[in-house]
DNA sequence: TCGATTTATTTAAAAGCATCGATATATTAG
DNA sequence: CTAATATATCGATGCTTTTAAATAAATCGA
């Protein structure tokens, strides 16, 4: 786990919706697209734009289900920046 | 520790040159503004700059020292950040 | 006091990002 | 096949961030 992927992850989450979408994810194992967007006050399009950042830096894992997609946290990255921020701590 | 102060820790690393002055503090415990210009190769106000975001963000400490400020990473809001990254693993 | 040093602030330009409407693609139901 | 549903992509717009030059403020040494 080098520093630019943290940065990426910390990009990821310097955002107030995709936290919100984090901390859901943490409520809520399974998600799909739709249910997150009932929660979130956005259009669909910029829904999808904030769950593909999410995705690409590695902190959610989307998987496709038919039409659906389900997105899980990825617990890995979890304890990857756990890690990292106990090494500065 | 909520959501919102982690977003705010997550924006400030959310930057290569940020990160770079963290991981600078990591190695090197102690290190005035000037230090760290010496090693990014950005202008002094735009150093400043990040150097400020980092502090407002609670992520360094600055202490002022005569002319300089001497800047250290927040182990306390390391651990926090840890803590809340292994809830979510 | 005066000049040098260190850091902060102001201002402005350029680049990047969030957002949405329109549209496209993919999948399922009928 | 067609219509409906779920998600993604495109294009445009406004807002934010990064950056640097100029300048200011604070502190120190001579």
């Amino acid at each position: 786990m080098d520093a630019a992927m943290i940065e990426k992850a910390a990009n990821a989450l310097a955002d107030k919706n995709r936290m919100a979408i984090l901390l859901k994810l943490a409520r809520q194992e399974n998600c799909c697209c739709g249910e997150i967007q009932d929660m979130i006050c956005l259009s669909q399009p910029t829904v999808s734009h904030h769950i593909k950042i999410l995705v690409d830096s590695g902190v959610l894992i989307s998987t496709k289900e038919g039409r659906n997609v389900s997105l899980t946290i990825n617990k890995e990255m979890m304890k990857h920046l756990s890690m990292f921020f106990l090494q500065l701590s």
